[in-house]
RNA sequence: GGGCCUGUAGCUCAACGGUCAGAGCAGAGCGCUCAUAACGCUUUGGUUGGGGGUUCGAAUCCCUCCAGGCCUACCA
């Protein structure tokens, strides 16, 4: 059996998310583990909370927190939206986790034992006010450059010259606006991450398949300017993954931390190991999926993420792999995502701008974002939401063409012949007709969904809809019943199997309407991808019960779409 | 400043060197009345951002200009 191992990009802890964190990595993720599944492939699909780093801090000591427990509420919320909205993780973790803490100081004693870190005493901003380090873009003050008076540390935004922090004038904490600061020397390992050059390359290279902008971020960094650099991977602070050289203390780096970059996506391999503590199953059963040498020789690693994160999963990770001298799975395929736009804007974590997750789940079941935004998923380019687009597409597609398909031949049924599936005669030439085309319809589907092609398997999935509603029109059950009610049971029972199917191959997008339709249908809710579709459109019982599902999407009015339209305006 | 990406019908997007540049939505006409006033059929919309070049042939390759987006390594 083919084995997938599926990450999505993991959201960072401090706050919730909005539509286009999630169309960037976990929707589409979702969406292609719920394929995966339905074809048989045995899927370990994989997120988990981005807890460390100053953000996080900060978020909680907003929050009026400890950091530990602001991060374990955040979590569950998280975890709670993620179910809202269907996302069929096989573990959502922790970066926080004991797991991710063992591993990550394993991989930096290996990185060490292998001469691949070194340190470097450094001068870095100092707080004496909040007695802390500050990185670079929490120092703000006057460009030396343009004057502009609130550039900051790392760059000034008024004319985008890169800066230090120590070039400002008159600096001072962005947290906490004091200006008792000073430089400090402090000292840190670096990653030897440019003696990783040409084997990046040559892997790079060797992925022939890989997304234009996935490639194409990968290689600027490195070869632009003097190639990749090297990384600092620890930091000053007090939240993180506590810096040692696997289970031996670090001497001259007790009390700090790794770079959150530096063990976040070791969580994908932690995360596993906290999905086989949580079910009770050995060791074996995650290395299974990550370490050649133990059984990882057959599986296909997908990552999912946006196109901001792909220089971390294209090379800082590969390096912490690559340089931990063991068999751990690289990445087979990156899948890559651009941004959604919000109604002409950004979507904005900071400025609380757009629609986030929990406001979403509050305003309209899952299904209907998910058919959007997948259907929309901003893959070659930026893409944008606007309500207008939203309301027309889930009003076109889920209502019109998937729901009253469902609707008019269920309530038919039901009416006419007595909630039962109706006994299936002789194809005509129409049923062989539509036969080979449905099923040329849904072979092409597969191979999109296989590809993660996401809008144009939404677009393939829209056309196999509609020849349902083809079908009827042309046969026209409501006429044939006058005459011949052979032929109507015959059409009818064709159609719902038809309808059956739907509810198979759209599950990945719709899960819970294709579920309340199997329910209807008196199905089990345990599908699989339909291969020979003359054998499927013959798989209802003759006799069997059913019952009409009701209206499964709801059309939106126009009236609804301007109170949305204002509701989500400003910001939140 | 440097790099990358995008610009195609009113809107959202396909086509990535080769038959009249396609699809959905919106618009128009016809049909149907089982159904969520839904559905089906037909149909109107494009000097492919501007200009130049390469080629038998360009939306596609090259140059240039214009517009937008992203990244630029201590936010993640």
């Amino acid at each position: 059996m083919a084995r997938t191992l599926i990450t999505s990009a993991i959201p960072y802890i401090n706050g919730i998310k909005h539509l286009g964190n999630l169309v960037g990595s976990q929707l589409p993720a979702d969406l292609h583990a719920r394929f995966l599944r339905l074809s048989g492939h045995e899927v370990m699909f994989i997120c988990a909370t981005d807890e460390h780093g100053t953000p996080a801090e900060l978020a909680a000591l907003e929050a009026g927190e400890p950091v530990a427990q602001y991060c374990a509420r955040m979590h569950k919320v998280q975890r709670e939206l993620a179910k809202g909205f269907r996302l069929s993780f096989d573990y959502f973790g922790r970066s926080s986790s004991a797991r991710n803490r063992d591993l990550t100081q394993h991989f930096a004693g290996r990185l060490a034992d292998n001469g691949h870190l070194y340190e470097v005493t450094e001068q870095q901003i100092y707080s004496r006010h909040e007695q802390r380090f500050l990185p670079d873009r929490y120092v703000t003050g006057e460009c030396p450059n343009c004057g502009y008076e609130r550039a900051r540390g790392d760059q000034c935004e008024n004319c985008t010259k890169q800066l230090d922090p120590s070039d400002l004038i008159n600096p001072r904490s962005q947290i906490s606006g004091s200006s008792d600061l000073e430089m400090r020397r402090t000292k840190h390992l670096y990653l030897r991450q440019s003696k990783f050059i040409d084997r990046l390359d040559s892997w790079i290279d060797s992925q022939s398949d890989w997304p234009t902008l996935t490639v194409s971020i990968a290689k600027k960094w490195l070869h632009d300017g003097g190639g990749l650099q090297d990384r600092g991977i620890t930091r000053d602070l007090v939240w993180g993954v506590p810096v040692q050289r696997g289970r031996q203390s670090w001497p001259g780096m007790e009390d700090k931390v790794f770079y959150v970059w530096f063990d976040a996506p070791i969580e994908y391999i932690a995360a596993t190991a906290e999905w086989a503590d949580a079910n009770d199953r050995p060791d074996a059963d995650w290395l299974r999926w990550w370490k050649t040498d133990e059984g990882a020789k057959d599986v296909r690693y997908v990552q999912f993420m946006g196109k901001d994160n792909v220089p971390f999963h294209t090379l800082s990770f590969p390096v912490t792999i690559m340089g931990s001298g063991e068999q751990w799975k690289l990445v087979d395929f990156i899948k890559s995502f651009n941004f959604l736009n919000y109604e002409g804007g950004q979507f904005s974590t900071s400025q609380k701008r757009g629609i986030f997750m929990d406001q979403a789940l509050d305003t309209l079941p899952s299904d209907y974002w998910r058919w959007w935004l997948l259907s929309h998923a901003p893959e070659y380019s930026d893409s944008e939401f606007t309500w207008s687009s939203f309301v027309d597409g889930v009003n076109s597609d889920l209502a019109n063409v998937l729901g009253n398909f469902i609707s008019r031949v269920c309530r038919f049924c039901v009416r006419r012949f007595g909630s039962r599936v109706p006994e299936q005669g002789n194809w005509t030439d129409i049923e062989h007709d539509f036969t080979n085309r449905i099923q040329a319809h849904i072979n092409d589907l597969a191979s999109l969904m296989y590809a993660m092609e996401v809008r144009k398997s939404a677009q393939q999935l829209r056309k196999t809809w509609a020849l349902g509603n083809e079908y009827i029109q042309l046969t026209a059950p409501w006429a044939a019943i006058r005459s011949d009610q052979e032929r109507a049971a015959t059409i009818i029972s064709y159609a719902l199997n038809l309808a059956s199917i739907f509810s198979t191959i759209s599950s990945p997008f719709i899960p819970d309407a294709s579920a309340r339709l199997r329910r209807s249908l008196h199905l089990e809710n345990t599908p699989s991808w339909p291969t020979s579709i003359p054998d499927a459109l013959r798989q209802l019982q003759p006799g069997a019960e059913l019952s009409d599902p009701g209206v499964l999407f709801a059309k939106l009015t126009e009236k609804q779409c301007d109170q949305w339209k204002r509701e989500f305006a400003g910001t939140r």
